[in-house]
RNA sequence: GGUCCGUUCGUCUAGGGGUUAGGACGUAUCCCUUUCACGGAUAAAACACGGGUUCGAUUCCCGUACGGACUACCA
């Protein structure tokens, strides 16, 4: 019996959660399902110069919505809590210590001028890489380089300080990714990163180390963007003699623009035409406002299928997915390695998909939402029918109510192109005798063949050919040239009101030849 | 610049020493259809490049190119 799996999805507070963010959430929820492990969400909100009121809420209703909801969370706390690094604060101080205990940390001093300076003479000095490393903290101000009562003098006075890692000078840090294999860097080109700020909180690298320890997480899944710190954090690991306990990497890889330049970013919000966010958002800063994918009508199902999709594959050849079903296919060993770039099209195919198999009654639900909130009442009969009219040629649910307008509404002007196009006598003809017809009462009930063979003998009657004309009948009964099946339209608008609408046409449009 | 990661149709990808390199989205054409869609069928479309290993490389190795991430007292 091996150890339970738990795996987390640790965001930062700092805005809405975009997209790549929620794919990260959406592997780890996969894999610890499929593992029979949990699944926990860790706000980490060290950095207090950039919380944003209001995230946290936003990262769990996005979860929530996506039915991808954490196991433990600071809003559902299990057992290792508490689930928000703000209020761990008080532990990391006694980590960090003990790594200056054990000789893997250091008090520094500087203050950020004379980490400027530092940097200022390596770039002189031509070194490629500026940085607080193995060779520079022997001539900066730390407890390496400080007497040992001087140290203790600053600590006691107060003056500020950041507890750094002592990273060792040559030595070859060697990990196993899950996604990448082995990877293998030299301590020399790694720098010696802060660990408690002086603020006294700590960075990423420490807490995170020290919560995933705490919190037996077994897998870390992360995005590409973490794999440059993974050796420090594989060092951190030893440093605490966590080695047995270390968890296993995974690094995704990241989603990248459309055009391939660069990853998706948060700043790409609509620039993009599409959304980069589950659901809207408005900075409370800035008052800027970002579109989701919920209100631009994306199923979550939709959603969750097209994202899974994004960097994983099942190996055969199924595409359409509920939860469920990607959790039995789920596995790290499938996710690929390269960049993926974000396709809308491939979204929106998704979208159709889930979107036209559901439920009528729940299709229905869009289309009577959308027209009460534009002050119009539709019977449950008229919505049904308007549905099965619009079923298979919808993408999102407000296309019900949007592609239906012309059955709301008569026509008060009609495609100009069509009309100067089809619009000749033969067709004034007909429906000027259609018109007749429907006014001088038609059997119960007018359904589309009801309607279909009145038109047919209508036109037998006037020796027109239906064929030639249709377009036109179409364009004076909705205005438009193109639409959805003719006669269904007209068994839902009525007798009375088809004839109307052509009469109106009659009385508007002018005939060409 | 440095370190690390990556590279199969436009996009998401399958595959893997010998294949007609498969699927999906998108695109195009045809069929269906009294329009547009849906549905069905078909088509165009890819192994970045150069070496090496090998009887044989898209597949393994090495380079190059290109792309990406990271390079903060941000995560």
């Amino acid at each position: 019996m091996t150890k339970e799996v738990r795996v987390r999805f640790a965001p930062s507070p700092t805005g809405a959660l975009h997209i790549g963010g929620l794919r990260t959430a959406l592997y780890n929820y996969l894999f610890a399902r499929k593992m029979g492990g949990k699944f926990l969400l860790r706000i980490e909100d060290t950095d207090q110069t950039r919380f944003v009121p209001g995230a946290e809420e936003y990262i769990q209703e996005s979860l929530d919505w996506m039915g991808i909801s954490p196991d433990e969370s600071p809003w559902k706390p299990g057992s290792v809590g508490p689930y928000r690094q703000s209020e761990r604060k008080a532990s990391y101080m006694s980590y960090a210590l003990d790594l200056i205990e054990k000789g893997h940390a250091y008090y520094a001093f500087d203050t950020s001028e004379e980490l400027e300076a530092m940097r200022e003479r390596l770039t002189a000095a031509r070194v490629v890489q500026p940085q607080y490393n193995s060779i520079t903290r022997t001539q900066m101000k730390n407890s390496l380089t400080l007497s040992a009562t001087e140290v203790k003098e600053r600590l006691a006075s107060g003056d500020p300080y950041v507890i750094r890692a002592k990273l060792p000078l040559k030595e070859e840090v060697r990990f196993h990714d899950l996604i990448r294999g082995w990877v293998l860097v030299h301590s020399s080109t790694l720098d010696d990163k802060v660990l408690m700020k002086s603020d006294g909180m700590p960075t990423y690298h420490l807490a995170n180390i020290v919560d995933d320890h705490l919190m037996g997480i077994t897998h870390v899944i992360r995005g590409e963007e973490w794999l440059p710190s993974a050796p420090l954090h594989v060092l951190l690991y030893r440093f605490f003699g966590w080695e047995d306990t270390m968890p296993q990497f995974a690094h995704l890889p990241l989603l990248l623009k459309p055009d391939g330049n660069g990853k998706l970013s948060k700043r790409d919000g609509d620039k993009l035409g599409f959304p980069v966010f589950p659901l809207n958002w408005t900075d409370p800063f800035s008052g800027e406002k970002s579109s989701g994918f919920r209100e631009n009508g994306y199923l979550p199902d939709a959603l969750l299928n097209f994202l899974a999709f994004l960097g994983w594959n099942p190996g055969d050849e199924r595409e359409i997915f509920s939860v469920e079903e990607l959790v039995e296919a789920f596995s790290i060993e499938r996710i690929g390695k390269s960049g993926t770039k974000f396709d809308i099209a491939k979204a929106k195919w998704f979208n159709e998909h889930y979107l036209r198999s559901g439920a009528q009654e729940d299709l229905i639900a869009y289309l009577q939402q959308d027209a009460q909130a534009a002050g119009t009442t539709l019977s449950q009969e008229k919505a049904g029918a308007i549905v099965s009219l619009l079923r298979d040629r919808v993408t999102f649910p407000g296309d019900f109510w949007r592609d239906s307008q012309f059955i709301s509404h008569a026509p008060t002007q009609f495609d100009t192109e069509v009309a100067a196009k089809k619009w000749n006598a033969d067709a004034a003809t007909l429906l000027q005798a259609y018109a007749n017809a429907l006014e001088s009462g038609v059997a119960a009930p007018f359904d589309g063949t009801a309607a279909k063979a009145l038109l047919e003998s209508t036109a037998e009657a006037t020796s027109i050919k239906l064929g030639k004309v249709m377009q036109a009948v179409r364009l004076a009964v909705t205005g438009l040239g193109a639409g959805p099946d003719l006669m269904e339209v007209f068994a839902i608008l009525g007798p009375q009101e088809v004839a109307k609408r052509i009469r109106f046409a009659l009385d508007t449009l002018a005939i060409v030849d």
